[in-house]
DNA sequence: TTCATGACCTC
DNA sequence: CCTTGTGTCATGAA
């Protein structure tokens, strides 16, 4: 069996990279696009940034007020708010162009995707790279968009090849030299491997992929538990035989906001709980799904984060299920925490099943 | 099987 | 600096 061709694609800086096509006059200039909370005028955090920015140290995740505070010597710098729909338009777009080329094709995120290709190049690299920069070319003359490629023979290392050269870059991890790319990496490069994680690993002695891949499996697990520790182990030594596989369905459809101020005020929470059920009950109206599960989630001034759930009797598709089980739920969780505020609240609906012998919206609206 | 929590993903 | 929003998976307890 030869090895597998495996493309990971991956929109450079897409959000930003987005805004500059739509307004070129933004290239060069740091762009900075944000999540805005609405409770003051620059509460919320950075989604994205493009590497002008990047340069200057204006990264996701942080409040946009510091990035404001980094860039207030820069009267060119741009500070916007996130346009989904823009984003979603043209990544469906690039999403079908590279589906078309795909054996099999798995989108893994608005901006990432994976394609297997190892029957069409049958299993050479050299043939894999030239799809590749065609499938850049493609992207770019159809969207004007450029991404980063990695080609590996597994879905873990075309990632990490993806994320080794950007923007606009094309990594090839051939199969005899797995070890040599991966090993010198630092394990927080690996999918998984997040701030938590790394820090036990490095407590552990733990810093390159080479590190983890000399660790025994069972000090792995003892550590990680079964899943990961097997996971862990097996990637650091290049293995991964996940399939590239579209995933049909999803687990739950989820609706969060945050609050004006900080309240643990019913009248103040509910009108909002409604909205956001209302929402994620249109959402689920939408895609043709029913629900037995209702949760609620609070986001405390502490920033801790709590939960309640309950499953219905039968799966439902009313709003009013929603709201009443939400409402409810809130209730509850909030006898359990009696001194904390709640910052931001949330609704969720889970254990869904598809609505029997109907056509979801969305699959309606292409066959028309 | 259900529920709560935590870690992580990306932007 | 003062922290958005969405979703998945794993774990441990009941």
């Amino acid at each position: 069996m030869e090895s597998r061709v495996i493309l990971h694609v991956d929109l450079d800086y897409f959000f930003a990279q987005c805004e500059e096509r739509e307004n070129p006059s933004l290239r060069n200039r740091p762009v900075v696009v944000c999540v805005y909370s609405g409770r003051t005028a620059d509460s919320g955090a950075v989604s994205t940034t493009n590497y002008v920015a990047r340069a200057l140290g204006v990264k996701s995740g942080i409040p946009i007020a510091f990035a404001k505070r980094i860039l207030k010597e820069r009267d060119d710098a741009v500070f916007l708010p996130v346009n989904e729909e823009l984003y979603e338009r043209i990544s469906e777009s690039i999403m079908n162009l590279l589906r078309s080329h795909a054996e099999r094709f798995e989108q893994e995120s608005i901006d990432e995707a994976f394609l297997d290709i190892s029957k069409k190049v049958d299993g050479d690299f050299e043939k894999a790279e030239g799809i590749g920069l065609q499938l850049k070319r493609e992207i770019y003359s159809k969207e004007r968009i450029t991404c980063s490629v990695g080609i590996a023979p597994n879905k873990i290392l075309a990632k990490v090849a993806s994320d080794f050269r950007k923007p606009d870059g094309l990594t090839i991890v051939h199969p005899e030299e797995v070890t040599n790319f991966l090993w010198p990496l630092e394990v927080g490069k690996l999918y998984g491997v997040g701030k938590k994680t790394e820090k036990k690993m490095s407590e552990m002695g733990i810093q390159t992929m080479a590190d983890l891949a000399k660790v025994d499996v069972q000090k792995l697990i003892e550590t990680f538990g079964p899943n990961l520790g097997k996971y862990f182990h097996d990637s650091a030594n290049g293995i991964d035989d996940e399939p590239v596989e579209e995933r049909e369905g999803r687990e739950q459809i989820s609706r969060i906001a945050t609050l004006k101020e900080n309240t643990r005020d019913a009248p103040k929470i509910t009108p909002e709980l409604k909205r956001l059920a209302e929402e994620a009950h249109r959402e689920s109206v939408t895609e043709g799904w029913k629900f037995r599960s209702v949760g609620v989630l609070a986001f405390m001034e502490d920033l801790t984060v709590h939960s309640r759930s309950r499953t219905l009797e039968s799966p439902s598709s009313k709003l009013e299920d929603i709201i009443s089980t939400s409402t409810d739920l809130l209730k509850e969780l909030l006898d359990g925490i009696p001194d904390l505020q709640i910052r931001r609240i949330g609704v969720k609906v889970s254990n869904l099943s598809k609505q029997e012998g109907q056509k979801s919206l969305e699959e309606f609206l292409k066959l028309s």
